[in-house]
DNA sequence: CCTACCGATCGGTAGG
DNA sequence: CCTACCGATCGGTAGG
């Protein structure tokens, strides 16, 4: 009884040594799994967007079996909300370093510029599928989870009213404050969509577009 | 052997009479089932997006079974990609009215505001899910069908472009014309994402709105 | 984190 | 256009 049991185990755990390629040192001990699944999950939304990519394509991504994904998140819809929500904390700290690092008494269109260069660079710089993620794959998530996201998107959209603001008071910006905010957002967000990273315009001749288009010359300045 | 084979086929006959609700005289007779097909896959592709939404879904919303799809189209894909041309060969005989209506010998602005009111109507009007579809489910198609729509797409760009180049000639477009073209279509097509028809904004609002932030004060305008 | 597996759903088809 | 059905895939789980 004890051989035939013995020899059921071996012979499966033999095969798998052979089938299973040996990970390598960085894929092993480092912890960081979760990371790992994050980053290959928001890549895969962004290529193939989230109903069209299978968690077996995750996983095997990261370097994992089927079933292991859901150790780290209890349903593949929580695995997109963590993508969003760390792509919101990620753009909102670089925003906050952004306008940090513009210092302050800047004029409002240097501040503008500060914050749109920086908008292009979360949205279109290397290694940033995250935003994407969020901004098209919205229509995924409960709106339980899109309440949460939108406060996040609240903080990331508060230092643009000010700025919006006062360059509608210099007169540089004629449109509706509101208005101005969203068309705004839209024909930043809309690059992503056209936007390739290895040709064309660079990301500071896109921000140098953007506020030519949506600022006015200051006054007093030659035509 | 006759009456067994007569029962045989009769008993589901009259379940079947007894399961399926009569059809109403529009949803038979007219011979438009096509028709409604798509403009039921355009309403559900737009609200759930393609992956999430099943041709079982359309067959139902079209008051079918759920085979009958595919007796109009050969595959799903087929169905999205009828919808995508469908949407911009409505958009471009909408806009070629547009430019009509508004006369020849219009002045560039004019001009421009005609075809940013066309493009709100088409993208945010009533019954207008076709282009919104288009524009948020490119992803989903092949890169055949993909330069088949590229095709139609440079057909309903072309009038902005002269249109654009004279308003810089003027002093009103400061931006580059081919990166303003983009920039400024972004923040038309992402209307689609905010836009709540029951609230907010009309068109007209937003139209001048949008023309507001393009736009420089004509030459000679006070400030 | 892997193995082995389940139930459900889905696109699509044959035949009428 | 309906009926009845198939093969494939998918999210998720139990048990280790």
């Amino acid at each position: 009884m004890d051989k035939p049991a013995a020899e059921r185990l071996a012979a499966p755990a033999a095969k798998r040594a052979r089938g299973r390629p040996r990970k390598t040192a960085e894929q092993r001990d480092d912890g960081n799994r979760r990371g790992e699944l994050l980053r290959c999950a928001a890549r895969l939304f962004r290529r193939q967007g989230f109903d069209a990519t299978s968690t077996r394509d995750i996983a095997a991504a990261a370097g994992m079996r089927s079933g292991s994904p859901f150790y780290h998140f209890k349903t593949k819809a929580a695995l997109l909300y963590a993508v969003m929500e760390e792509g919101m904390h990620g753009a909102i700290a670089r925003q906050q370093q952004a306008v940090a690092r513009a210092g302050p008494g800047l004029a409002p269109a240097a501040l503008l510029q500060a914050l749109v260069r920086n908008h292009f660079e979360v949205l279109l710089g290397a290694g940033s599928d995250f935003v994407p993620v969020m901004l098209y794959e919205y229509r995924s998530i409960s709106t339980r989870q899109r309440s949460r996201l939108a406060q996040l998107q609240g903080a990331y959209e508060a230092p643009w009213i000010p700025v919006l603001a006062a360059l509608q008071q210099e007169g540089r910006l004629r449109a509706d404050v509101k208005l101005a905010r969203l068309l705004i957002f839209g024909a930043l967000n809309w690059s992503a969509q056209w936007y390739d990273r290895r040709q064309a315009a660079g990301l500071d001749e896109l921000t140098a577009a953007a506020l030519d288009l949506f600022l006015a010359r200051p006054a007093g300045e030659a035509p």
